[in-house]
DNA sequence: TAGATTGTTAATCGATTAACAATC
DNA sequence: TAGATTGTTAATCGATTAACAATC
């Protein structure tokens, strides 16, 4: 039973998908080739229960009686995330958090291409960034009909965000990398949004450290 | 009935009061006075039940039939998140993601003092940051020791991690702000960790894109 | 075959939403 | 008072965990 029915996965199980990714893919370095629900739940501090339940969205990946093996197991998951090749992306806001984002997209990441970066300020336009020049924001339309990048990845102010928006959105972009804090999807319907919004993840902590929990 | 019962927040509640802290900010910031519920539920997409539900486990923050004050609203959500001053921290990791991070902390963030920054590397040793000099990953222990932070900011690669969190624990350090691979969380019992997985993120991100979600 | 472990259904748990009495 | 809106209890929904039959 190995075919995909994955009709309607859940967040939460999305959301698990990369750090399933990440422990196989330690295992497999580390030359190991089977494993079974529980262990790999013990290791990720998980029940082996949400292990199989989560597999089980996408189809059996594993042998009754048998376990999982880890190079199946890691296919099948690098399929599911990194599957049809590269996602054209382009980078709006080249300030240090934009230029930390550009090399970890261009170094490390897997799965997307970045193929454009875009800033408002004349200091910025012009200059080299991880082997593209960067671009002044007004050519940002012109670029996005040629090239139709499929994902927007915003290190801009609030202010900033919610002036490019519709912009983006009418454009044809439909997925981003939200590190503003400005909140897309209230805005837009049927817009793919990945929030990193590191100022409310830091008041976050300070919640759970201030008040012990 | 206005003093807090604040017995035990859920972490879903806990993540959501940055973002009313947000909007709030922005209402009184324009002069708005009053909201009801079902205002503020709207404008955040959201429900007005999820809205009073939240406020009420902090206490009534509301007058029945009238609605919430902004003013009140934000100074009880500020005091939840910011109260007992500022936080000592440190920065492990001075990269380009911990530079960027630093400068966030220094500049944008609230409830955070950062006092130190590490690295490893002997060309970013000595250099300035934001006001302080970079010091030897060496001398962690001696400065912990002296200086006592409450939280530690990881910008370093999973292995460092790996390496330098029970260093850490073993000093005091209890609460991390960690943008590194390594799951602390499942490694160490009593700790509080806010993750940023950029990674993780990103796949999550690359997953919907591809899948349609 | 017996033991192990999956795939899958059922039970539980917790979070969200709805309803409504309290009250301004 | 009547209307509005909270605070709070009850109902629903969805996600997690447990149980177990299928099967290697």
């Amino acid at each position: 039973m190995s075919e995909l029915h994955q009709n309607k996965v859940s967040l939460p199980v999305i959301k698990r998908l990369p750090k399933y990714y990440r422990y196989l893919s330690e295992m497999h370095q580390n030359g190991v080739v089977k494993v079974s629900s529980s262990e790999l739940a013990r290791m990720m501090g998980t029940t082996a229960s949400q292990v199989r339940q989560d597999f089980n969205c996408f189809g059996g990946f594993g042998q009754q009686g048998i376990g999982y093996q880890v190079d199946v197991l890691l296919s099948e998951i690098s399929k599911l995330l990194f599957s049809e090749g590269d996602l054209d992306t382009i980078l709006i806001g080249t300030g240090r958090l934009g230029r930390a984002i550009s090399g970890y997209l261009t170094g490390e990441a897997r799965g997307y291409r970045l193929i454009a970066a875009f800033d408002k300020s004349p200091k910025e336009v012009g200059q080299p960034l991880g082997g593209l020049q960067i671009q002044d924001i007004a050519s940002l339309s012109d670029f996005c009909q040629e090239h139709k990048p499929q994902v927007a990845v915003l290190c801009i102010p609030k202010s900033s965000a919610q002036e490019l928006a519709p912009v983006l959105v009418g454009l044809g972009i439909r997925n981003f990398w939200n590190f503003s804090h400005y909140d897309l999807s209230v805005a837009f319907e049927g817009v793919t949004v990945e929030n990193v919004h590191l100022g409310d993840s830091l008041m976050s902590l300070g919640y759970r450290v201030r008040n012990c929990q």
